[in-house]
DNA sequence: GGCCAGGCTAGCA
DNA sequence: TGCTAGCATGGC
């Protein structure tokens, strides 16, 4: 069954499909021809594949169609078209973030290449939160294998166009496995406790995710980081990835302090409150500059 | 081989 | 409160 969708310009649909296609993983398949993203979704009531295509993958006539299974309730297809609007971003203020940020001269370069583009937020909160914590303090490529590995160990799979897609693992088998279960995919100890410990605070309703969401940036922050193995940085790109929290600033993130020494030409790396004191101004549009000095990394192909 | 990578914890002053 | 050694693996 296919749906269109209309979505305000400026939405550069290609653009947006870089970071993913950066790193290539089998939970999420892209195709840059299409251009199209390709995963599966798990809805309140099952697992469902999903696929959304740019018609045109112009900023300037953005319209998407979604592909998804027949036979889906109608309660499952209003479910499906939020959890799509949350992954694009579709709701994003651009011309607001834009108009903010075209203050700073060093800023106009960049949103001027990155035109159109909106931060894909992940999926899924618990898949979120696992994939932060496996990315702590690794280099990114080493971090999307361990995921990778951790996809294929959970093994389950959803049939989509005469193809079989692989699904993050749920919460409940996450919860089930052993440490040593990881330590066989090359997660540190520590790495494999944090993972199957907060898969367990989930699972005994230690943690509700979804009532995250009715939650306050700080209180979501005063919950998750009360568990071993979550802290600040954690917790912001959290906000920022899975629940698309718009004024988050991951100053101890590498990533984000290599951007900006590069957009400001700087002699070396800035420091954790360097990158606060200058991100500051930013406000409330941090997570989106965030997002842009990320994508600003990635080499063109 | 050494250093670094989209950090966090525990232990210490 | 603030600082830092140790963690563990892969890439360069």
């Amino acid at each position: 069954m296919d749906e269109e969708w209309i979505v305000t310009p400026p939405f550069d649909f290609r653009q947006m499909l870089r970071r993913p296609m950066s790193r290539p993983s089998k939970v999420t398949v892209i195709d840059p021809d299409t251009p199209s993203y390709t995963r599966v979704i798990r809805l309140r009531t099952r697992a469902v594949p999903v696929t959304v295509m740019g018609k045109e993958g112009t900023a300037g006539d953005p319209t998407l169609r979604l592909e998804m299974p027949d036979g889906l309730s109608s309660g499952e297809r209003v479910e499906v078209r939020e959890r799509v609007g949350r992954i694009f971003s579709t709701d994003m203020p651009v011309q607001g973030f834009y108009s903010h940020m075209r203050r700073y001269s060093e800023w106009s370069g960049l949103i001027e290449r990155l035109h159109g583009l909106r931060p894909i937020q992940d999926a899924d909160l618990f898949e979120s939160v696992i994939k932060v914590i496996i990315g702590q303090q690794l280099n990114v490529e080493f971090a999307a294998t361990l995921v990778e590995r951790l996809v294929d160990f959970g093994g389950e799979t959803v049939e989509w166009n005469s193809r079989l897609l692989p699904v993050f693992p749920s919460v409940e088998r996450v919860a089930g496995w052993s440490y040593d279960d990881l330590r066989t995919l090359s997660f540190s100890q520590r790495k494999a406790e944090y993972v199957i410990d907060f898969a367990r605070a989930v699972i005994d309703a230690r943690i509700d995710l979804e009532g995250l969401r009715d939650m306050s940036d700080g209180e979501i922050a005063e919950v998750l980081m009360s568990l071993r193995g979550i802290g600040r940085w954690t917790v912001e790109c959290f906000l920022l990835f899975g629940m698309g929290r718009r004024d988050l600033m991951p100053a101890a993130d590498i990533g984000v302090q290599n951007a900006v020494q590069k957009l400001y030409g700087m002699e070396r790396r800035p420091k954790e409150e360097e990158i606060r004191q200058i991100a500051e101004p930013w406000a409330p549009w941090r997570s989106y500059a965030t997002y842009y000095l990320w994508q600003s990394l990635i080499p063109v192909s």
